[in-house]
DNA sequence: GTGAAAGCGCTAACAT
DNA sequence: ATGTTAGCGCTTTCAC
């Protein structure tokens, strides 16, 4: 029996002859051995918990995903957790994972959740999150580049030659909303705009945010001639919104989200968006759990360039009629 | 050390003082009991399997979701385990579940997958299928009503004035692609109308697919007017070769999905589909996993009109034309 | 290199 | 109604 155990364990100092007939027997009896089991001797269960906040956003399947994928490859299994942003529902989760003796939990809410911590950390279960995270230690940070990107992003938009760029950003109590927020106004610092506050919307990530941001900018004396959004969900909403004001995209205003989740490839036109991987933030997360000596890898943003962007409305005409002038000038 | 066992289990014949005094300890000891441990020794993992196969099919993650949630719901666990149409993957998964010994596994495959079978069958594991099963005992079947929702669609086109409806399948290999093809052509019959082999295309249930489709139909000396798809990402690919090819949606052709898979509602125009809920199947299935001595319930499909359906191309222009002639008749 | 024995944290059958 | 005990299936000393 024991040396079943070793077998299995690839413990080196088992005769490979009786190793053999072992793996043999093993085949022949369907032998499958118990985890619960081993978990319970060994302490170690060979779970990892991921926990998100808002399942309606289409960026956290792709994460989970993401890190499921990773997990199973390094020998974990995956418990997933969603709070919903409830309270109620969080400490059910912590109960499940603390139950089930979970050797790391990353939490992908995109924002702390003290209560988390004091449970979690109290059975010094490492932890990992996004962004920001409570200096502990057995707790790491997966930092994004949210600058990159929208710095990419802001000069692509600046490039084409628009001048009235808005931002319609996410909830301000959400740190990766206001670091992305923050992002955008440096990288409009550095360029040289001016961003007028009206140009500054708060919606909330959804697709009703980004309608909301649409129709209060182009209420607007001056209405921008693009418009970032601070997800794709939110510039989904303002496709709609804008879409449904007779506006076409991208030859009245362009347009640019931030994710690049499945969908916005999909969207008629393809959305222009700055991508942030789900999967790899998934797998950086699973690493950072399983070795918590390294800190994890940072995370990179960056443009990438589909069907929602062009020049600003009026430029060709401009340029038209300007051709047009030089050869009446002739 | 019983008493507590028996407290957390709620065995009602505890001194009711003496329980209170329990779970005091419990809250301010801050104790957990060990899943792994009560597995051990109960027999029950708690855990339910789901497998999947193919997990770019964005139909996928509103499974599972539906499914972790019914799941939690009834104080179960979820190990998902996903395929990707690879033979030894789905080894590894099964390997997986045996292993954590679970309680029941949902395969959500669209297809029957053999080599499942007799590993699990053998260790009497209950299983639930899709669509169609093996008859064996501990196996049931969720039978989804593709008829009604196809039918419904299909009556929808006809009442618009389309007589050339043409449909682009999945894989034929794949059970429910073959079930929607058929209940297509059943309706269709049922009308009235005629639908010529040219008319039905196989795609593969992706987006690529559905372009390919498109492109096929459009090389037609008669294109159709409307076009109904196997499932929505076939669906969303067709939108894009119509939109490719300058022809506008609903205006110049109509177009149905299947699944309402988030997506369809974000699109642009925002898909008519027939909803097959996930969440419906999931929870149908968690159930049947749960309860095996009542067959599940059946899941429904059922058209949800949105904006890529009209009137056939040329039928306003008809109609003026005809109100036309009416007038100058007086 | 291999077998014997202890024990992981819990539940259930048995006493009291 | 509560305490005592055996044992779930495995890993890990400890002997040999």
């Amino acid at each position: 029996m024991a040396t079943v155990s070793r077998v299995i364990n690839k413990v080196p100092s088992v005769d490979p002859a009786l190793a053999k007939k072992v793996w043999e027997s093993i085949q022949k009896l369907g032998y499958v051995p118990n985890t619960q089991a081993r978990a319970l001797v060994s302490g170690r269960s060979k779970l990892l918990g991921v926990i998100i906040s808002d399942i309606t956003n289409p960026f956290f399947p792709e994460l989970i995903q993401g890190f499921e994928d990773k997990a199973v490859e390094v020998g974990y299994e995956t418990l997933i957790g969603s709070t919903n942003y409830d309270l109620q529902r969080m400490e059910l989760c912590i109960q499940r994972m603390l139950e089930r003796k979970v050797e790391g939990v990353a939490v992908m809410t995109f924002g702390i959740e003290e209560p988390l911590l004091d449970r979690l950390a109290s059975q010094g279960i490492p932890m990992v999150f996004i962004d920001l995270a409570p200096k502990k230690k057995g707790i790491s940070t997966i930092r994004v580049d949210y600058q990159k990107g929208i710095y990419e992003a802001v000069q692509h938009l600046a490039v084409l030659g628009h001048r009235r760029i808005a931002f319609i950003s996410g909830p301000e109590r959400l740190h990766s909303a206001v670091a992305r927020l923050q992002a955008f106004r440096n990288a409009v610092d550095d360029i040289g705009l001016r961003v007028p506050e009206s140009y500054v919307f708060y919606g909330d990530h959804t697709v009703e945010g980004g309608e909301r941001g649409v129709e209060h900018l182009l209420t607007l004396s001056r209405p921008p001639t693009a418009i970032m959004c601070s997800n794709d969900m939110t510039a989904i909403g303002a496709m709609h919104a804008l879409s449904r004001a007779g506006l076409s995209i991208p030859r009245d205003i362009s347009l640019i989200g931030f994710d690049d989740i499945r969908i916005s490839e999909y969207m008629l036109p393809p959305l222009t968006t700055i991508r942030m991987s789900g999967r790899d933030i998934a797998a950086s997360a699973v690493t950072a759990l399983l070795d918590s000596s390294t800190p994890p890898r940072d995370v990179e943003t960056k443009l990438v360039v589909r069907q929602t962007t062009t020049v600003p409305a009026g430029t060709l005409a401009d340029l038209r009629k300007k051709s047009g002038k030089a050869q009446r000038g002739r």
